[in-house]
DNA sequence: TGTTCCATGTAATAAGTTACATGATTTA
DNA sequence: TAAATCATGTAACTTATTACATGGAACA
């Protein structure tokens, strides 16, 4: 149920679905992912519900577009959500139920190619955010306490994004040793019997 | 799709859809949720698919059970899952996509409350975690490197869980900070103006 | 005697994904 | 001239949630 109040979240200003996506790519999708062909029937649902306004605008470089706005109705939805507390425990990592089931895998080699391919993914991951860092306070002397109050919330995500990438990674450097010690001492035993 | 693969990960042992819930409500609920509702359908469909097979037993306490185990086929596809590598970028946070939107709350006091919850609640899934380990930890003196391959695996997610909480709390007490500091600096410039 | 636990499910609805369909404009 | 970007959508399907239905055993 939070991809509607997302959607209220962001339509603070008049915005197209088209946008939206754009939104997502930039910074929601490290907690939310959402596809255009989700987004769009949505807009057009709370519209009917009376939580969005909606106008066609003639643009300049293709297609006329649907920009859509939030309603004072839709306004209060977003503060009840926000007002009614943190969400907890709906939280869906896939690649941690991967983990967890990884002793099926026979040779312990798989196990720690796929930890080397996750922690390659987080050291990645990582990159892109500090560069995404880097550049907001290279362009904004605001940042990052002094930044307007939508910005300012949007940068403790980043700052909480930066924390635990970096756990991941260093997670992943000690799993992999951990399983490679494992390994050893397995072949060790094998000799021994 | 990641829930057909969990019960495929789970269900190497024979266990009903009700010891599978139990299951989620031990380790797994902290990166997937499922609602009973929705693994029975799902264990009878791939029953019909050839990933499980099933028997009825009876039980001394209460109804006979409808047991569950993989079948080749099932495990076949476990192993793919898994060889696929990390499914990463389908992270689902509800409560940072609350926080992303807290400017929207008009009294920085707000923001605040709703942050030091997220702490509580953090602090609070901390000390179970810790709980967790420590039961662990004496209860089998094989913890953590020398557990049987489906336990070691277990207790790596763990083992990144409890970072990852760590970090979180440690977050949202400097994010209170931040947030008082800028809540001060605004009412001094409110008085000036 | 009321609540929790054990145990299985169905029905209705909502949310989300994948594939398809269209067409202009801009960049390589 | 092929690909990417801009822009909007529908259709078919899968996945997930909420509500409902049943009933015995244990516990407080």
């Amino acid at each position: 149920m939070s991809l509607r109040h997302i959607l209220l979240g962001i339509l603070s200003e008049p915005q197209s679905g088209y946008d939206i996506k754009n939104r997502f790519a930039q910074s929601l999708q490290h907690f939310w992912r959402a596809e255009l062909s989700q987004i769009y029937p949505l807009l057009q649902k709370m519209e009917n519900e009376g939580l969005l306004t909606s106008k066609e605008l003639a643009s300049s470089i293709g297609p006329p577009r649907r920009v859509y706005k939030r309603a004072a109705k839709g306004r209060r939805e977003l503060l009840a959500w926000l007002a009614g507390g943190p969400k907890l425990g709906e939280e869906r990592i896939a690649y941690l139920a991967q983990v967890y089931f990884l002793g099926n895998l026979r040779n312990p080699d798989q196990a720690i190619k796929f930890m080397q391919d996750l922690r390659d993914h987080m050291a990645e991951w990582l990159k892109s955010l500090e560069a995404a860092e880097g550049k907001w306070r290279t362009h904004d002397r605001r940042y990052p306490d002094d930044l307007p109050d939508d910005e300012f919330f949007a940068q403790l995500t980043l700052s909480l994004g930066l924390k635990k990438v970096k756990a991941n990674v260093d997670w992943c450097d000690e799993s992999i040793k951990r399983i490679r010690t494992r390994k050893l001492a397995e072949s060790k035993s094998a000799k021994i019997a």
